[in-house]
DNA sequence: AATTGTAGTTAACCCAATCTTAATCAAGCA
DNA sequence: TGCTTGATTAAGATTGGGTTAACTACAATT
């Protein structure tokens, strides 16, 4: 009655263990799959006496199963224990999961009722699933302290990746070190890949319109980066000259 | 611009501060009312451009006044500044108050957007005043009941452990103790790690906006800071500087 | 009221990382 | 070939961060 799906292509960074619990076997595979092909650890459960068997079950010796959750994916039309009464159940026990609550009950009371009972958002019947998977990543993203970046917001370019917001370039595997002229002229260009850019354009951006001097200088920044991203910096494959113009990426 | 809506009711229990971002006067007024009337304290704003003076301005002194709040109702369609574009800065500002989005887009896409965006709920119009309450207590009653697991009540990195509500921290296993503004200053790395902070943001975050000093200030303070968390304050392995950008954690 | 202690700010100094400049060399192109 | 543009290098100038100490403000204590 309980399964753990695994997943498919183990991501890097643990997402988090979602129960999903449903009596239909369609809808809660397909919401497993989904929800394991977007790196989370899923247990399942058809009915609610097997969530209630969580509850009293220990796994490592000491908390319960239920309290090693991230998340309970819970639909409302269960067999046996009524989904509303599991959601109060465990609010009651004291468990503070984030509690999801799938159900084709839509008025409004329905709602109101479902989130006073404890639950955390309440999604109905019709749902997509790319709106099931972002309403349970931002459950826990909110519970995961601290909070990751809601947005992976690190710029990728074949062997590259540099994340603006820790400031950190990483080249083939390896983390590089650049100064912050440097760092702020890649990160230009790894935003607009394969975009040409002139010096004078370089240099507004980076050294801002109050620069005054020799635009030679960005030719120099230009060869330090290569020495510091490319495999062999006298035949680059990333900063690439553009006689005439100006530099580019790719 | 912004107001302070009074209970009528005065209610015993703080339920919580609430900002309600909404252009339309006459929906901005109901739900103020409406959550008023349910116990919450709320601020009102018609535009986005007076939440983000909001992110500036400090009242006790200290942090700004977005940190203090509870959560913030937020309507995507707003004049001057969309509602989206002020969700993902404050997000990228470090602000991690829950947001609850309005909007009448109701496509899945829509929604998948806007909570990729970092917002904890989104709701579209028309909506219920009840279900709108439930949902807003629903984020509340989060933040306030933090998961042990999840969100624990310390932060850890590496072997410093803070922890906000008793304002202590341990390094080492030993108890060391830090000036006010040494803590807050640690306390926003710790729950930002690895995200660089330069020193008018944690001028910003730290002292607030009022602050009218050389920002120099903060250098001797991590230099304080490294004195009593690092092994080696020489050779800093938490508190780390990252040249032309200012510092970070790990 | 005087004293002591704590916290925060500012200024001064030093050093190393970084940037700019200039000179020379290599490559592309007419 | 000759001309132009980019690459490379090293020297010198500049900046930014580390460090310390003096100074101010304020609170607690005598």
């Amino acid at each position: 009655m309980l399964t753990l799906e695994p997943n498919k292509y183990q991501p890097q960074v643990k997402m988090g263990r979602v129960l999903v619990v449903e009596d239909e076997e369609l809808i809660r595979e397909t919401i497993a799959l989904t929800l394991s092909d977007e790196g989370f650890d899923v247990l399942t459960a058809a009915d609610g006496s097997s969530v209630l068997e969580l509850t009293r079950r220990c796994s490592t010796g000491g908390k319960s199963e239920i309290a090693q959750l991230d998340a309970i994916v819970l639909d409302l039309m269960l067999p046996y224990v009524n989904g509303l009464d599991l959601c109060r159940l465990l609010r009651h026990e004291g468990y503070t999961v984030p509690i999801l609550i799938l159900s084709a009950k839509s008025s409004e009371t329905d709602r109101v009722v479902g989130l006073e009972v404890g639950a955390d958002d309440y999604l109905t019947k019709p749902f997509g699933m790319r709106e099931l998977v972002a309403r349970v990543r931002a459950l826990l993203r909110r519970n995961r302290y601290p909070l990751p970046q809601t947005q992976p917001s690190v710029l990728k370019f074949k062997e590259v990746t540099l994340n603006p917001t820790e400031c950190r370039v990483i080249v083939r595997g390896e983390e590089i070190n650049l100064s912050p002229k440097e760092f702020r002229i890649l990160e230009l260009f790894m935003s607009h890949p394969r975009r040409v850019w002139s010096r004078d354009q370089l240099i507004e951006r980076v050294w801002g319109p109050d620069f005054m001097g020799d635009s030679k200088t960005v030719d120099v920044h230009i060869r330090w980066l290569r020495e510091k991203l490319e495999v062999d910096p006298s035949r680059p494959e990333y900063l690439l000259t553009v006689r005439g113009f100006g530099y580019r990426m790719g």
